[in-house]
RNA sequence: GGGUCGGUGUCCCGAGUGGCAAAGGGGACGGACUGUAAAUCCGUUGGCAGUAGCCUUCACAGGUUCGAGUCCUGUCCGGCCCA
């Protein structure tokens, strides 16, 4: 994604798998963005991005990397990008959700999470193009009349006209003031960093176009532009991907895993997914959208390619082959995998005490259902009796399930 | 602080007359089907046990009962109403 795209091309790469909540918004932001890259050329300027993140999770999944990929596309186009660490703001627990009592985190913690989250984020950003703040730098500086200056900006009723302040006051949930100060810890961050684009998911319009834009507007600067990425579906193809749901697929997970995890994808979110987690441009994009749509291209070849690109990012290349080599053999082909565990068969070789000594299933009782249910097999054959005794004179394969396999010996 | 309703199979939601290992969903897992999926259909979803048996579960601690998730007492936690 070279610097040598037309401004339009530009515009139209930066604004891929945006979503604002109307459009007269979108094309707003869309005007003013074009205008400030336009800007940039002729000063020689480049922008300022930012997009901040919260140090409480460490261990993050593709959902998380959205933003992270935009930040990388203007990174591309030459502009500065700092990654924005929210140390400051997640001193305070995010109410909203208070059944789930947010612990406070020691600032060692807060340190190690954010090595982690970053040394992860760089998987896609350029880590030469990259600086790492935090926002404890300025907003611990703030003195309480400071801080009331800038909620001075501000009116009760914008909040309240705020979408989940609105259905918590109708329902009769609480909320609580400090709640507000969110939105003017991060419009501060805007200011504090003189920023021109702040990066975030939907749910952050209010933060950065409300508040931020009018802090800025109010020290005296060009407010921001803000970008909202869409949200990312999890593997089911419907719900927004998070780790509580079970439907993520993590940054860290192995390349057959990560493969595998993509190829589950139902058919009908591989788009969303070339649109917002991988690398491809604008043009790319609307190749994508020709094949799907072609009757005569079968839709797991498309798959696979999306699954080959995931996987590239987030390991390699090579990684990215031998995961669908993997893939190919084992549910297409239906071979065993090139490296199952082995285990020694030291006690009884009962079939079931076999499986759940060698950990293939959680419980003997799971192991007998799964037996019963027809899920297991010795050497391809399907076992039909949980009695059965293994004949380990010679090393036998056993699967369990579709994917948990072992090489089982006499120990 | 007062009133009131609730906390159920440790993934979630959610029935539950004193006999319950506890209805029903969702999810997950397994099977069939397929293009890897998705959709659909079938099955499983506390542990141990050669299945007839035993053990551990319904916020926590006691109590009443032959027997309690189900009744009583106290404690903790949450919602709503009043102050």
């Amino acid at each position: 994604m070279p610097s040598h795209m037309t401004l339009d091309e530009q515009v139209a790469l930066l604004m891929q798998g945006t979503e604002y909540g109307d459009a007269p918004t979108a094309a707003a932001m869309t005007r003013e963005l074009r205008a400030r890259l336009e800007e940039s050329q002729k000063t020689g300027r480049p922008l300022k991005i930012y997009c901040g993140y919260d140090p409480r999770t460490s261990d993050l999944h593709l959902g998380h990397t959205l933003t992270m990929r935009k930040l990388r596309q203007f990174q591309e186009l030459g502009h500065e990008v700092t990654f924005l660490i929210g140390n400051y703001t997640s001193l305070l627990g995010d109410p909203s959700d208070k059944d789930k009592l947010r612990p406070q985190l020691t600032s060692e913690e807060v340190a190690h999470n954010a090595r982690t989250y970053s040394e992860q984020a760089f998987k896609i950003l350029d880590r030469e193009r990259t600086r790492v703040r935090f926002n404890a730098e300025w907003l611990s500086e703030l003195s309480f009349i400071d801080v009331i200056r800038l909620a001075q900006n501000f009116t009760v009723q914008q909040f309240l006209g705020r979408e989940n302040f609105a259905q918590r006051l109708q329902k009769g949930d609480p909320i609580y003031l400090h709640e507000t100060f969110y939105a003017l810890m991060q419009g501060y961050d805007a200011v504090a960093q003189e920023t021109d684009v702040q990066v975030g998911g939907t749910d952050q319009l209010f933060n950065i176009l409300t508040a931020g834009r009018k802090l800025q507007d109010a020290a005296g600067q060009k407010p921001q532009i803000g970008i909202f990425v869409k949200i990312l579906p999890g593997t089911d193809g419907i719900v927004k991907m998070s780790k509580s749901l079970g439907n993520h697929i993590p940054i860290l997970s192995t390349p057959e895993d990560m493969y595998g995890k993509v190829m589950s994808l139902p058919d009908s979110a591989m788009l969303i997914f070339f649109e917002l987690v991988t690398r491809y441009t604008p043009p790319m994009l609307a190749d994508i959208r020709e094949r799907i749509a072609n009757p005569s291209i079968n839709p797991r070849d498309i798959k696979m390619e999306l699954a080959r690109e995931i996987v590239a990012i987030f390991h390699d290349a090579d990684a990215a082959a031998r995961a669908e080599h993997d893939f190919v053999s084992r549910f297409r082909d239906k071979d065993v995998p090139d490296d199952i565990p082995v285990f020694a068969v030291t006690g009884s070789a009962n079939i079931v005490d076999v499986i759940a000594d060698a950990k293939l299933a959680k419980s003997k009782g799971e192991a007998r259902r799964l037996i019963e249910g027809g899920g297991v097999t010795v050497d391809g054959r399907k076992v039909a009796d949980w009695k059965e005794t293994l004949d380990l004179k010679a090393p036998v394969v056993l699967k369990v399930g579709k994917r948990h396999y072992a090489r089982v010996t006499q120990g």
